[in-house]
DNA sequence: TTTAATACCTTGCAATACAAAGTATATAAA
DNA sequence: TTTATATACTTTGTATTGCAAGGTATTAAA
């Protein structure tokens, strides 16, 4: 037996949709690491853990809206520094819309 | 070789959190049916095909958020009417707050 | 009987977040 | 030198989900 919140199966979902958009707009702000990164979204109460970060930074470095440099800690291994690029501000530029889009039209199927 | 739109991509993924939440919402105001709703959310740019829309209604079915009956076409085979239930308007109470919490973080991201 | 207009449903696929476990680095303590 | 501690990066397996494409079914008119 095993007891579902199905609301909290629907805010992980719409988290879904804008995570790459946080990360985005985070680091357009300025650079940073993934225990960073995580830090700042859970403060925004936008959950996220490492398995799903890491990849998502890799992947938006392969799609070369991110680059990357290494930084030394001051305790522990050398840090990962992620930089957004030019690509990856118009693709921002482009998420911004979409996202206000989605927005728009949550509006307007609730009050249309 | 192909061609990828990321941006489109992405808009894909933000309308995916947001589908379940959008159905209710629209059931919440008028029962409707299948086709009327692939038309309504389409003007609200909000896009949905048949695959995606009739294996969600069967899931909220499921979940208990939803009924239906069976109602005659002026044309064509009949129409099964969804109709929200008291589960589903409880679920949708939170799905409102869900997405206000989500839109609530962005803004916060973007300017915190 | 055939055609047109609708409507409902299923299958196979690709993308994605997550939990969990694994690997690696640097420094301080034993 | 060895061990422990703190920190950081990565990978693997799983479940969920939207979508493209195709299939089935019903009604009425030609």
């Amino acid at each position: 037996m095993e007891i579902i919140h199905p609301i909290e199966n629907i805010k992980s979902q719409m988290r879904k949709g804008v995570l790459e958009y946080c990360i985005l707009s985070i680091l357009a702000k300025k650079d940073s690491y993934a225990p960073a990164l995580i830090a700042e979204l859970k403060q925004a109460k936008m959950i996220v853990v490492e398995g799903t970060l890491y990849p998502l930074l890799i992947r938006q470095k392969n799609q070369g809206f991110l680059t990357y440099r290494w930084e030394e800690s001051p305790q522990g291994p050398p840090r990962k520094y992620y930089m957004i690029t030019d690509k990856g501000r118009a693709a921002l530029q482009e998420m911004d819309q979409a996202w206000n889009e989605v927005v728009e039209s949550i509006k307007l199927i609730k009050n249309g």
